[in-house]
DNA sequence: GCGTTCCTATGAACTGTTTCACAGCCGGAA
DNA sequence: TTCCGGCTGTGAAACAGTTCATAGGAACGC
């Protein structure tokens, strides 16, 4: 292992099977970006050039309406990969990333990265894993959206960001992550004060606890019951 | 071009790149399945070990809700190809798979794909771009349940049908699917009730005609602006 | 410090959409 | 033929969630 690139990369599941030369020249050809929090990677519409691996930080994928509404997809963390599905088609970018902290990220350019699936069919076989979970994602978004109504959805969402995003700390999960009640709203396809109103009532009966930045989980099964519409 | 099974093949857009022999190797692995109209291929939550590609018909991709309530996704015609993400990420199906016609399908067994993906980077990097449109594709329905109304997404999804499985004759399009309001309910996310109630209000306003079994959209320009919320 | 701006909080009015209830129609089965 | 099940048609009532209006608090810049 050569550089610090090359062992972040490493430690990236889709980079895993990687022989040690072919990581090197990877690693040869991505650049290092550090972003601030609240700043915008890539944009939706944009003509798309690179592909991207998140190396610290997390970011958020949001796509926007006419008016400049938002409806958020997904949170990202350290490992995750993004930007493909633009460089893959050919297309404009599909959806907006924004940083939602400090991030740094390794930057690959389109011809390496094409270079790259062309000549290391385990990549590209783990790629495709990648792209069917984010089907997979998508359509359970799409499923709840239909099935489930607001508090269902944000209770849902709120597990989601649990499992992915908090840490556990005995029966409780803490959530630090500083979205907005706009920014859950966006996340479930509801109005900011929707999303107030559930919390506050979750709050008063002690399902949750919030503060600033930070949303503590108190009764995960409570959330469940609510998530599944009982 | 040996077989009838070989010539169909080599015309889906995936394989077109590959080499004779390969495509040769390819339809021996695959074997001809027919279905009647309106049978189930896969479903949802099926352990799954097949790859289908559709030489034939019309074919829905639906998710179904705990209470049998259903929320359709896509309508493949011939050429497509589906079942790749189960086989993918080893998981069960994530969507069920109905035939709207009758249908003709080659099957490729999960092994034989794996193989095939393998070997054969061009595939893979095919299959990564039609994944990559899949996301597209449900980003932007997602997209729409979060900013369009029902009206507009009724609109919207009559012009995709129009575009993808219409037949044009002059400003004219006809839609022959056998879809039911409900199942239009099902794809925009809506009540039986309201797709008729804005069906018969455009069918009045002369902008469709519906028969049996066949949709026909007589101004083009006035759903588009339905479809926009203008 | 102070002002500005963004976020949270909260309730009242409004509205798009669903739910419910019922009727009629067509096609297939017997 | 008649009966039955599934699809379409339609309106009234109910409701979930949004919109609007308004207030207070925390954070940031100067």
């Amino acid at each position: 292992m050569a550089d610090a690139l090359t062992e972040s990369l490493s430690r990236v599941w889709i980079f895993g099977g990687l022989a040690e030369d072919e990581l090197a020249r990877l690693s040869d050809l991505a650049r290092i970006k550090a972003y601030k929090a609240r700043e915008t990677i890539v944009e939706k519409g944009d003509e798309a050039n690179e592909f991207f691996v998140l190396l610290r930080g997390r970011a958020k994928v949001s796509t926007q309406g006419s008016d400049g509404a938002d409806a958020a997809i997904n949170v990202m963390g350290p490992g995750e990969v993004f930007g493909e599905v633009a460089i893959l088609d050919g297309r404009p970018r599909s959806a907006t990333v924004t940083t939602l902290e400090e991030c740094e990220l390794a930057v690959v350019d389109k011809r390496a990265f094409h270079d790259l699936l062309a000549s290391s069919p385990p990549i590209a076989v783990k790629l495709l894993a990648v792209l069917a979970g984010r089907i997979r994602d998508l359509t359970t978004r799409l499923e709840d959206r239909a099935f489930l109504d607001v508090p269902a959805r944000l209770a849902k969402q709120l597990l989601w960001l649990a499992t992915n995003h908090g840490t556990e700390s005995g029966s409780r999960v803490r959530i630090e992550l500083k979205l907005s009640q706009q920014e859950f709203g966006d996340f479930i396809g509801a109005t900011r004060e929707s999303v107030n109103k559930h919390l506050r009532d979750w709050t008063r009966s002690d399902l949750i606890k919030h503060e600033r930045d930070c949303l503590e989980i108190l009764d995960l099964d409570a959330l469940r019951a609510i998530a599944e519409n009982r």
